[in-house]
DNA sequence: CATTTCACCTGGTGGC
DNA sequence: TGCCACCAGGTGAAAT
């Protein structure tokens, strides 16, 4: 489901709900674990931890943790004492959660009815829930505590602030068709199957086309469109295609002004010819055959 | 190495 | 109503 845009909209829902907030307790399912960190180890280190920010890196969220208290401890000489409000503090974890196709992130009441298909719930300090759910389970939580480990970072370059000069570069050379090459996130990190289309219409490309042999202006165009629909797409809170919601449960309204995306058949927006579907490394791709060359 | 294919899952839709 | 084929926002391992 998710990609950079929706992915951005659920991070700063989340960001905004909970920072400050604590976790107090974090329970996963058992069933079959959609887990990269084994999740006796998650609850363990999760609990008592402060949410200092929440963000994105391509299409992953990325929440910053403060440090658990030391309950055995004297008294701190200034401890910051207040509960919560440690915003301040320096991350020292972080939890990260990759949506896969069909993830939420939720933030709720605690006697929210728990849908189907919930593998985690952080009981938070001011009682209310983050929760995980996710039907076909492709999502992933891991934990990383950074003073083992380097922060989350992602391979590929951020489509919205890219140079020209490093987005022509990444696809020097390259045979494999443009739009499977805006989908390789070791390149570009959080284009997704929709923002590829969108994208690849706006700059009349044909998604075929082989990524090495796109002229200079092309790839300028692309870039430029590519960052356009994606920040267009942030502003009204990502594409709702089946059942995509932020951190409120509210559904977003970019789908509206899709030109391409499961269009399938339609008159072209711009210029009327119908929308075809053809597949591109087996993933559905549209696009016009008049506007796109 | 670069590229392609396929498995991983559940659920919705549309044809018969 | 049921059954079945096909489709879906993503990845990563295996094959080519």
């Amino acid at each position: 489901m998710p990609e950079l845009p929706e992915v951005e909209t659920i991070a700063r829902g989340v960001h905004e709900r909970v920072r400050g907030d604590r976790i107090v307790e974090a329970w996963f399912s058992s069933s079959p674990e959609p887990f990269k960190t084994p999740v006796s180890t998650q609850a363990k280190n999760l609990a008592g931890r402060a949410v200092v920010a929440v963000h994105r890196t391509g299409k992953h969220i990325v929440c910053e943790l403060g440090p658990l208290p030391e309950p055995a401890r004297k008294r701190d000489r200034r401890s910051s004492a207040g509960p919560g409000e440690s915003s301040s503090m320096a991350p020292d974890a972080q939890w990260i959660v990759h949506l896969g196709m069909t993830g939420r992130l939720l933030v709720t009441t605690p006697d929210a009815p728990v849908a189907a298909h919930t593998h985690a719930r952080l009981t938070l300090k001011s009682g209310r829930e983050l929760r995980f759910v996710d039907p076909r389970r492709f999502g992933r939580l891991a934990y990383r505590d950074l003073r083992l480990d380097k922060g989350f970072s992602s391979p590929g370059a951020d489509p919205l602030t890219i140079s020209a000069a490093e987005f022509a570069s990444l696809f020097r050379g390259r045979k494999l068709a443009i739009k499977a090459a805006l989908l390789n996130q070791s390149l570009l990190a959080g284009v997704g199957n929709i923002y590829a289309d969108e994208s690849l219409f706006h700059a009349g490309v044909r998604p075929r086309r082989r990524a090495g042999r796109l002229t200079r202006a092309e790839l300028e165009r692309l870039r430029l469109a590519l960052r356009e629909v994606l920040e267009h797409a942030i502003r009204l809170g990502g594409s709702s295609v089946s059942d995509y919601v932020d951190a409120d449960g509210a559904h977003g309204f970019f789908q509206l002004e899709h030109c391409v995306y499961q269009r399938t058949g339609l008159p072209c927006r711009r210029c009327g010819t119908p929308i075809r579907r053809i597949l591109i490394g087996g993933r559905g791709t549209h696009y016009c055959p008049q506007c796109q060359s």
